[in-house]
DNA sequence: TCGCAGGTAGAAC
DNA sequence: GTTCTACCTGCG
């Protein structure tokens, strides 16, 4: 079955959005399980020509198939539209040919895309893959050789570190304690993680905040142990579909202020503002464009 | 072996 | 309000 909205697949699944870990990727295809209205989904993706095909396993309609793959890879995103907006910028319309049909890779489980985007603070695309996939195989349930990611109330009955767990289990030996959020490489962000999946498990509710306006989402994202200016926009783009975020960090900051303020350095708040003023709603793609651009474009090693 | 990279928390300015 | 430093891990 096919959609028919341009997309590259392979750039789209490999471009290290924090949304989650890129899909089980044989060849020109990628799989994974997802849950649509908690039932279990394999779904099998592949590129044909500029579009998707697909198929499923589970127990949901097609149309129910198509309407969630096409949030995921928000499919119903005007690239064309996209487009000429960057082809009358004169800092931007370089970036649509390095980056043709890459679009958001959007969390069809918005948890796991807050635990992905805190793991993924100071860190590494490799690293932060890493441990998600880490923590979907040792809890997550299993259904064929896909794991899916465990839910926010198992997530803080896990124990943080190796001590914790040999205290609690009586383990004979503390190196053989590898069921923790530690041995999953995640290192001093386990307390953070704990800390906000209890946060909402108690005291936040997950729908209220793709009820908000962005600004209050984010507000409401910092209180989040863990989540600072960064990972809250992470979230808010690439969990909650808030289009108008900028995540800026030290590469965006670079590259804004090599193709915008002359090479001159400006905080990275100040690139986050700058970013959401003169973008507007297509500051989430632009983001996404512009560090893609960067690294192909040679310009980040330029930058370096 | 060690230096480095990368956002946040918490403290200091 | 802005700026400094420690934090954990894997890589070169």
């Amino acid at each position: 079955m096919i959609i028919e909205s341009p997309i590259n697949l392979e750039l789209t699944q490999l471009s290290g959005q924090t949304s989650q870990p890129p899909w089980k990727q044989l060849d020109n295809s990628f799989s994974e399980v997802v849950l649509v209205d908690d039932k279990p989904v394999i779904f099998n993706v592949e590129q044909s020509d500029n579009y998707l095909n697909f198929s499923f396993k589970g127990d949901i309609s097609k149309k129910e198939a198509i309407s969630k793959l096409k949030y995921i890879y928000d499919l119903d995103f005007d690239l064309n539209k996209f487009y000429k907006y960057l082809s009358n910028h004169d800092e931007l319309k370089e970036m649509s040919e390095f980056c043709s049909n890459l679009r958001l890779f959007l969390a069809p489980n918005p948890f796991e895309c807050i635990i992905s985007s805190i793991c993924s603070a100071n860190n590494s695309i490799k690293r932060w893959t890493k441990s998600i996939n880490d923590i979907k195989s040792k809890w997550g349930n299993k259904y064929g050789e896909f794991y899916t990611f465990p839910d926010i109330q198992s997530f803080n009955t896990f124990f943080l570190d190796e001590n914790e767990e040999f205290e609690s289990t009586g383990a004979s030996d503390i190196s053989s304690c590898k069921n923790n959020l530690k041995a999953c490489g995640v290192g001093y962000r386990a307390p953070y993680m704990r800390k906000a999946s209890d946060l909402f498990t108690l005291e936040m509710d997950l729908s209220e905040i793709s009820k908000m306006k962005y600004d209050e989402a984010f507000e409401t994202m910092l209180n989040v142990p863990g989540v600072g200016p960064k990972v809250a926009d992470c979230i808010l783009l690439y969990g909650f579909n808030f289009k108008e975020a900028f995540p800026s960090d030290v590469w965006i900051k670079r590259i804004v202020s090599y193709l915008y303020f002359d090479g001159k350095d400006i905080s990275v708040s100040k690139v986050r503002e700058f970013g959401m003023d003169e973008f507007g709603s297509f500051a989430g793609y632009v983001q996404l464009y512009l560090f893609h651009y960067a690294r192909m474009s040679g310009l980040m090693s330029k930058l370096k």
